[in-house]
DNA sequence: CAGTGAGCGAGCTTCCGCTTGACTT
């Protein structure tokens, strides 16, 4: 045994001299493959190292020492990577960023390597070529961009931890604070500022339908006035002017234009199109690709780069000649222009691009079939488009119609693709075919209607838009995107819903024949779809932080100290130096913070007077979360109610205020006992007694019926009664009870629950089969 | 399961960026 192991270990050694680490198991499945039977190839799975976890993992008087410690569950991992590379020449392979370098070092520290002479070795994409030239110029570990990271390191742990006590202290416990959370955080807030400040007004577009004189089917087409009117009577004076005024065209223009396609996916804007076109989350998409590169269908998925390898490009020419002919084909190469991005790979493209379709989950193929299309789509010719637009004039008045219509001679990319946007579609005044126009030509009007718009406020943002701008101002990485909104929504400091849509009505003046007719019309407005908006404590936290830590939270501080990390990469200063100039002045507004006196973080905003009583009615935050609050006369105990979803302290009115005292309402007496609605922790509820029934969502507590309110009891009481009669019992023993649960039939037996095996139909157990299960389940 | 809202205060919470699995009540 011991000389067969022997034998087996020396074997092993003779054919692997070199062990490569990537970061990732499945570059590094891939990267083994190219490089043949003398090297072995393994990942470390990101960092194997981080500062300690229990404390500030900062020796600040020691020049900000760190305090490495390798996770528990990296330990395993490492010690098998240290057996390896006592025996093997080691080539570190971790991407080639900062972080990367980063991990490159911890790993010479850990396996005790020498930084001077250990092999580093860096590629930008996944291909054999690529591979084999880095394997023959080897350089070293770049200590000043490791410094870069450790002062990124360290500058995000000292914001974190000197940050979040001080909220502890001065708001909530358990909050945190960061260098880009609580920037999300404010985006969010401010967002939500500008909705509550809008007020909506409304106004007057006017859009004609012309043709020509003599061919009127043929040549109908809409133009809309430049201008818009504030009232309805501006609007009905105008649509008499046109009754009595004659049109004709001052200019007819025609333009080519080409449109182009958009570069291929990185993390951000792939998440954005999933979310517009397939309606992913951004976690969502984030574990989709991940199935997708885990199957070497689809290159790393957490990327800034919207570089192509020179194989891919290579073959993207080939497949679009082959699918639409050279003319489709045009070879393209993107370049990166978000802040900060350290492009360390590919962008998001097919492995292969003659893989048109894959097998998979339906999700798993429309996202392949997205970075599919956008990948070959970029390497694809413009489109060629025809614009034309045409102004009109007024022989009474000196208002001027525009059309503009667009006409597409050559698809080009569009053929395959074509990008999405966030606004809604705009109200189109009908781009399309234009007929042939000259400046000078007579119109008729068919028709000419005024309609009554509403000016919108800004939209909340969703995931992927807040991604959009974080990535905008350089917050956050690919491998963060997700996470971090996750923490927000954690931390309680946002949530993620949806609005039901208002009904309002609108009016519509047509002028057609001499003729103007009204219309009233309804249109639902306002709905929104898993859009993102601060809570409560997301304010207060959010407006704190502004008071006391505004450079922290300033839109540019990352951008900032991303120049600092850029001088400490190319050796201008020390990280040691770098970080001191940072923590110096940070650190003297902590202290600064803490003794501040800040009477009560949370005020209360006075909403108004109870009609009723003449006391005064605030909302404020409480110890339970938001509320609202009458007060109560002297002496007496005020009377408190919790705000509902969607409701904020900021926007809230006095009478949606009062509307949340009307709970709980006594319905009345039903058999005895009385009924009566309430708001509990889990939702609207009908109590009956001690019995107790939620309300369905279509119910609404504050008018439910007592009708209604009885019949979800008696519902309730039926269920029950199912509920705790067993599905099989049995004479011999009264203490075995097949029961039906929640997730389905399971056995009850002396006190305890058991699951039923895989295929057990329960209405078929014998006794001997219960004390079976019940037997074989006990450890 | 099904409101609560006073005050005291032990012990705990927390960052960002690299990577994948565990886990089923």
């Amino acid at each position: 045994m011991a000389l067969r192991f022997c034998r087996l270990k020396k074997q092993g050694y003779a054919m692997q001299e070199n062990l490569v680490i990537v970061e990732s198991p499945a570059k590094a499945k891939t990267i083994e493959k190219f490089l043949g039977k003398d090297y072995i190839v393994k990942s470390s799975f990101g960092h194997i190292r981080d500062l300690s976890k229990k404390d500030l993992g900062i020796n600040i008087a020691d020049g900000f020492a760190p305090v490495y410690e390798i996770p528990s569950d990296k330990r395993k991992l490492v010690d098998e990577l240290a057996k390896l590379a006592r025996t093997k020449t080691v080539w570190l392979a971790s991407d080639e960023d900062r972080e990367g370098e980063a991990i490159a070092w911890h790993l010479t520290e850990v396996l005790g390597l020498p930084v001077e002479t250990t092999k580093r070795i860096v590629f930008h994409e996944i291909t054999k070529r690529a591979i084999l030239e880095a394997i023959e110029k080897p350089r070293t570990v770049d200590m000043n961009l490791v410094n870069a990271q450790q002062a990124r390191r360290v500058l995000d742990r000292l914001v974190g931890f000197e940050l979040s006590p001080v909220l502890w202290k001065k708001v909530k416990p358990s909050l945190s604070a960061g260098r880009v959370q609580s920037v999300a955080v404010r985006l969010l807030v401010e967002r939500e500022r500008e909705i509550i400040a809008f007020r909506s007004a409304p106004y007057f577009r006017v859009v004609a339908r012309f043709y020509a004189a003599g061919d009127a089917e043929k040549t109908l087409f809409k133009a809309e006035l430049s201008h818009r009117f504030d009232t309805r009577d501006e609007a009905e004076a105008f649509l008499g002017t046109c009754a009595a005024a004659e049109f004709r065209v001052v200019k007819a223009e025609e333009k080519p234009a080409q449109r182009f396609p958009a570069a291929p996916f990185t993390t951000s804007t792939l998440q954005q199109e999933a979310s517009r076109k397939l309606g992913m989350s951004v976690s969502q998409t984030m574990s989709v690709a991940q199935h997708l590169y885990e199957q070497g269908l689809i290159t790393y998925m957490r990327t800034d780069s919207v570089n192509l390898s020179t194989q891919a490009l290579a073959q993207c020419k080939e497949e679009i000649t082959k699918l639409f002919g050279e003319k489709y084909s045009a070879w393209r190469n993107y370049k990166t222009h978000t802040k900060g991005a350290q492009e360390a790979h590919e962008a998001i493209r097919p492995s292969y691009i003659d893989r048109q379709e894959i097998e998979g989950t339906p999700a798993e193929k429309r996202l392949y079939d997205l970075i599919w299309k956008r990948t070959v789509a970029s390497q694809m010719v413009a489109a060629e488009i025809d614009r034309t637009s045409v102004v009109i004039e007024m022989s009474n008045s000196p208002e001027l119609f525009n059309a503009t219509g667009e006409v597409v001679r050559f698809d080009g990319f569009l053929r395959l693709y074509s990008e999405s946007t966030d606004d809604e579609p705009a109200e189109q005044s009908g781009e399309g075919v234009l007929p042939k126009m000259a400046a000078g030509d007579l119109l008729l009007s068919r028709d000419i209607t005024a309609t009554e718009r509403f000016t919108t406020a800004p939209a909340r943002y969703n995931e992927a838009s807040l991604v959009k701008r974080m990535e905008e101002l350089g917050i956050g990485r690919p491998s963060t995107y997700a996470p971090t909104i996750t923490t927000i929504i954690n931390r309680g400091y946002v949530v993620k819903q949806n609005k039901e849509g208002q009904k309002r009505s609108y009016v519509q003046l047509t002028l057609a024949s001499g003729k103007i007719t009204e219309k009233q019309v309804t249109e639902t407005f306002g709905k929104e779809k898993n859009r993102l908006s601060p809570t409560d404590i997301g304010m207060v936290v959010n407006d704190y932080l502004e008071s006391q830590f505004a450079p922290i939270i300033d839109y540019n501080f990352t951008a900032n100290v991303e120049k600092e990390f850029d001088r400490v990469a190319d050796g201008g200063i020390t990280w040691e130096k770098m970080i001191g100039n940072f923590y110096g002045p940070f650190h003297t507004m902590v202290d600064e913070a803490i003794a501040t006196q800040t009477d009560k973080v949370s005020q209360a905003r006075i909403l108004g007077s109870d009609p009723k009583t003449g006391h005064v009615v605030k909302a404020r935050i409480g110890r339970y979360g938001p509320m609202v609050e009458i007060e109560g006369a002297e002496g007496e105990k005020s009377r408190f109610a919790s705000l509902k979803k969607g409701q904020l302290i900021e926007s809230i009115t006095l009478d949606e205020a009062l509307e949340l005292f009307a709970l709980p309402r006594n319905l009345g007496e039903y058999e005895g006992e009385d009924l009566v609605v309430g708001l509990g922790k889990f939702g609207p509820y009908v109590r009956h007694g001690k019995k107790f029934a939620s309300l369905a969502k279509s119910d609404d507590p504050y008018t439910i019926g007592f009708e209604r309110a009885a019949e979800l009891i008696r519902e309730r009481e039926e269920q029950t009664r199912a509920a705790n009669t067993p599905l099989r019992s049995f004479a011999e023993d009264p203490d075995m009870l097949v029961k039906n649960g929640r997730y389905g039939a399971y056995i009850a037996y002396k006190g305890k629950n058991y699951r039923l095996p895989k295929g057990a139909v329960p209405a078929e157990l014998t006794l001997e089969e219960c004390l079976q299960i019940v037997a074989s389940s006990k450890k």
